[in-house]
DNA sequence: TTGTAGGCGTTATCAC
DNA sequence: GTGATAACGCCTACAA
């Protein structure tokens, strides 16, 4: 079969504890023999036997990150993010993996049944931490499902820690540390750039209905409705569509909120791409953005620079965020007091938006 | 600590061998004891330890998929196809869900070490198949280590699948089944396209030098130029430059090509989102697209569509090839004749392409 | 510093 | 159809 632990220890005439002891490292071993175990390991190309270490130890090496859509960038980055903080750098330039995390990603589609499922998966294979990005369903059953999960695999000894996802309600301490994004403030950050300029018919093409960013975008865009004076109707649904995160959405939705009202003169998307799903739309119907129409859009995609016209959004630091999620998960960074760090959004101005055509 | 098989057993009044079968479901179990055992796990929130049963049963159900960058969509849009077909399929149509694979993305940055150290992580899970996505290093001395792991994977019982991917020279029958992209042809397309437009002065802001993917695109370019009696200085580089698959690698090889040759009439980029970058430098330049220089890139990524305007490029299935590397990995499809198979690449015409300017 | 021995939770091979 | 019982390969007190 495979080559074991014993195959190495009979090669370097040592007892199989002290190969163990040398490859683990965390023990002393003298130098001498550490040097020929090692030799004995290269030259039978011996290879760990994770499974049975992780039986032995009842712990794994396997880091979980869960991610709506991995075909996303902005998942993409900070899965990304994550995994650069699993260290793949060798302990002792032998190019021997040391204290190697491999981090696995799990994409859920956004579905609840799909997260639970991984992250059940995960239990299974005692996974050392689970990193869980993006948004989730604003469903009360479905959060204490997952917030139950959790707390199993938090009382199993997984590191939990939530990246642009909100706190647990129902079992706060089962996370090691929540990084929620300020999806609220941005949004309202957004909503008052485009009031300032001096727009009053702002439609908006929101995110799915069910979520929790949506519904933080979509809150924060109302405050700052309110804040000028403009509730009721207008800011109470009049004016705002859901759809999903993709590009279609944007162009659909905008056709639509230009149906219901032609005299438009701003859109706030739920994202970048479908942002630019509203640009397309617009372009359609033969209006100029921004001298017609202005679009604003959400996370910073390093696309959204390169959009034409640029575009204005709102900037999440995925990237960051994602390192720190991932130095958390690993132990490297003490969590935040109260275990819970808001993310700031930043509004960035760019080409998209302008004043109102006047009249 | 946590709840095992043996609890199971016992509060099902069977022995722990009967739990596993049922567990398992590829063993015959009366229907009443099942019924039992069934109830069991649930009241007791069992859930089965999988270094355990990898340990035990000498496989588990990790599934790996090498990626070069996750953070973009082309990988994305791949590994998110894997990762589908991973999904609960019916062993024997006994309707349990029991072949859950956990796909595990890993991010190698395309550094040919991290490749390596994935590739050993992954034997250590004991991995039941390996799916390699993306362009590889076009360097003997990797290609021949890369072979030789991957050897060493399938011979411990790892299903490998190339997608994307050259097939190996040194190991061939390591690897089930290889699914190359032609890029060569794709790039030969491309550059036909834009000849017979009558462009004759055409720039090519390549990948990265030392990449597969990158020298069969050229070499697809070359081909088509000397098919055009277009050889020589020209086309050995003079208006070739490389970079990395980025938007900023496009800005600046676009710049710098216009300082070699201000005639330009027509720019070829790596891929789409290089294209991106192409455009910005040209528009910056106060260059129109396509009346003054047509643009053109490759892969056809969701965006290209988006863009304004709509970009010329040629088309690579990533979703469908990508769950045909799944099906290929998991079992579920027969490996092609030869167990190599080449994803055609077709080209689409948009709008970032036309004819020169005249003079 | 190093060796010995028991156990981690499952699966698989026998019997019954 | 079901129950004992050995592996599976490694880790970790405990001894030496």
């Amino acid at each position: 079969m495979s080559v074991t632990l014993s195959d190495v220890a009979n090669r370097a005439k040592v007892s199989p504890a002290t190969v163990s002891r040398v490859l683990n490292g965390n023990y002393p071993v003298a130098a001498a023999t550490r040097e020929r175990v090692l030799r004995a390991v290269d030259e039978l190309d011996y290879v760990l036997n994770g499974p049975a270490s992780a039986l032995a130890a009842s712990t794994s090496d396997l880091v979980g990150i869960l991610v709506n859509d991995i075909a996303d960038p902005f998942f993409g980055i900070m899965a990304s993010a994550v995994q650069a903080e699993m260290g793949c750098q060798d302990g002792d330039g032998t190019g021997r993996a040391g204290g190697e995390k491999l981090a696995v990603v799990c994409n859920t589609g956004g579905a609840p049944d799909r997260e639970l499922t991984y992250l059940t998966l995960l239990q299974r294979q005692r996974a050392a931490a689970v990193v869980l990005t993006g948004d989730t369903v604003d469903d009360p059953a479905h959060a204490a499902a997952v917030a139950a999960k959790l707390a199993r695999l938090a009382e199993a000894g997984t590191r939990v820690v939530l990246c642009g996802r909100p706190p647990l309600t129902a079992h706060p301490d089962a996370v090691l540390a929540a990084l929620p994004f300020d999806n609220r403030g941005g949004g309202r950050a957004l909503t008052s750039h485009l009031l300032e300029l001096g727009h009053r018919s702002i439609g908006h093409v929101a995110g799915p209905a069910e979520r929790t960013t949506t519904r933080h975008r979509l809150e924060g865009h109302r405050e700052a409705l309110a804040a000028a004076g403009l509730g009721g109707d207008r800011a109470g649904g009049g004016l705002t569509v859901h759809g999903p995160y993709d590009r279609r959405s944007g162009y659909e939705g905008a056709r639509e909120l230009l149906r219901r009202e032609p005299g438009l003169t701003a859109v706030v998307a739920a994202n970048d791409t479908v942002a630019l799903g509203v640009c397309a739309a617009l372009r359609e119907a033969g209006l100029r953005i921004p001298q017609d129409v202005s679009v604003a859009g959400f996370d910073d995609l390093p696309f959204s620079a390169d959009a034409v016209p640029a575009l204005t959004t709102v900037r999440l630091p995925l990237q960051a965020a994602g390192a720190r999620a991932g130095r958390l998960a690993l132990g490297t960074e003490k969590p935040p007091p109260g275990r819970v760090a808001e993310i700031a959004a930043e509004l960035v101005v760019r080409d998209s938006t302008g004043a109102p055509r006047t009249g």
